[in-house]
DNA sequence: TTGATAGGCAAGTAGTTACTTGCCTATCCT
DNA sequence: AGGATAGGCAAGTAACTACTTGCCTATCAA
């Protein structure tokens, strides 16, 4: 997968974590609306430029599609990307697999 | 969750993910064979000092459980905290939650 | 006991990353 | 037009992280 690093990249700051928290809760925020909940409900002070980066971060992810209608740019959530996740490390054979020494 | 941050901070390096892959087709390895199978596998020209290092951190994450035997130390995969990246970004609602300007 | 194997601890370094500040462009509303 | 709103670009800085090197401990086999 090509963007596996990117994917994994994108979600190991915890600031981006938020960021994809309240997309889910409402997806099509601007980044002004995602500005102010980061700073209101979660008292992070961080400039508009550092959350207009997070979300550039998050859109090469993959985690975070975008769209522009005039002035504004709405930000949507896109999960898929995750379910790579879990499929790339599903344990092959039934438990029980130990192993003696080499 | 307590150990998001570590999980999340552990699947940021490829090196650690190319480990986990290993891991994943053989659970139970020590140090020095998941060492040789980086070097020959991956040509990842690594020292054994950084991979002990990587293990630590996967081992931190909850993604890794040591047991000891002797002079032996054997890891073995497990995938339960992975779970929980899939789970925190669920979808709440039905598609269609598109946004006006604020 | 001696040597070899398996692993651990600690400090230093180079590269990366998150964040800010300053300035610029585009769109909308009187 | 003019001001306000929404967002973008670029450079600089401070903190973090992956990696190495050097030395040390523990277990096993002869």
């Amino acid at each position: 997968m090509v963007v596996a690093d990117d994917l994994f990249k994108a979600l190991a700051d915890p600031t981006r974590r938020t960021i994809l928290d309240e997309l889910t809760e409402k997806s099509g925020q601007t980044l002004f609306e995602i500005c102010s909940r980061l700073s209101m409900k979660h008292q992070l002070r961080i400039s508009r430029q550092g959350v207009s980066q997070h979300l550039a971060v998050l859109e090469a992810a993959g985690l975070v599609e975008t769209r522009r209608e005039g002035r504004y740019k709405f930000h949507d959530l896109n999960t898929a990307p995750l379910r790579q996740i879990t499929e790339r490390w599903l344990v092959p054979d039934a438990p029980g697999a130990q192993e003696s020494a080499p």
